[in-house]
DNA sequence: ATGTCAGAGTTCCTCTGA
């Protein structure tokens, strides 16, 4: 399984590179993010024509998530347990929940394709939203894992945070002023480790950045950040045979600020060199 | 220079979010 995931920034503005990039790069499973369009308005024609299943839900013009797929789509959810939702300038339990998270599964794997709040800055209720909704997003993958240790689960997504100093290459993100880099932030990516997921394309792709703003000529200069991930968990990670981040769709006509993640996953397993040969 | 985008409403500009 060929597993990607992208932060589109709208599906409608860019769906033909898309799709182009999809059926091209022979993508099994592509989660996207941003697809800044209610779920009616989603362009499914253009997938099914190239050969997808398409699970989408969006209910305004910002956020929004998808999960395109060669193999039908089963368990689809439109939130994790616990998520937490955000209106008006402020979070809390009775705010409703945002178009952030997808869950389906596929092929034997438990996919998540996440749009992680940004946070806006430091201190803002955005931020703290933020912080919340990661928190609920760990509990509910220890659970999941401590119910069934050997689940193939992947979370996938923008994360809007930059792990560590290597992973932001943009000066106007500054240590101690801006949101993706604070120590909070980066102990919640972390914990995701504690959860018992990892970071399956950071050992096969060490550097490199995900994301660039539009602004001030960042991807000429290469001031970007690495904040798009494929989270897995030892299942998943067992499996992982390649990977890949797609620097190039930052190019052209009309791209997303942000370029596909995408990894080889080989799920028959080792069983399959147990099998007898028979001739 | 917050220098770019995308979408929607207050529409052929201004606002919001990123």
């Amino acid at each position: 399984m060929r597993l990607a995931t992208w932060n589109v920034n709208s599906i409608r503005a860019r769906v033909d590179r898309i799709v182009d990039f999809a059926v091209r790069e022979h993508i099994d499973v592509l989660a996207m993010q941003e697809i800044k369009c209610k779920t009616d308005q989603f362009p499914f024609d253009r997938f099914e024509e190239a050969g997808f299943h398409v699970a989408a839900y969006g209910f305004s013009q910002w956020n929004g998530v998808a999960i395109a797929s060669r193999e039908p789509l089963t368990n689809v959810r439109t939130a994790f347990p616990g998520m937490p939702g955000f209106e008006k300038g402020h979070n809390g339990p009775d705010a409703p929940q945002e178009a952030r998270a997808m869950g389906a599964t596929v092929g034997g794997v438990e996919v998540w394709s996440l749009y992680v709040p940004n946070g806006r800055s430091l201190g803002d209720p955005h931020y703290y939203y933020k912080l919340d909704w990661l928190s609920a997003l760990q509990q509910y993958t220890t659970e999941s894992l401590a119910a069934n240790p050997d689940l193939a689960l992947a979370l996938v997504g923008d994360f809007n945070i930059a792990p560590t100093d290597a992973d932001n290459g943009d000066p106007a993100v500054v240590p101690g002023f801006s949101t993706h880099v604070s120590p909070p932030e980066r102990e919640a990516f972390a914990a995701f480790e504690t959860a018992g997921l990892q970071d399956v394309v950071r050992p096969l792709i060490p550097t490199g950045y995900t994301y660039w703003d539009y602004k001030r000529l960042k991807f000429p200069r290469n001031e970007g950040m690495r904040i798009d991930f494929i989270l897995g968990s030892h299942a998943l990670a067992d499996a992982v045979t390649g990977a890949t981040i797609h620097r190039d769709e930052r190019k052209g006509e009309l791209p997303s600020d942000h370029v596909p993640v995408v990894v080889d996953l080989d799920l028959e397993g080792p069983d399959d060199d147990d099998r007898p040969m028979i001739f």
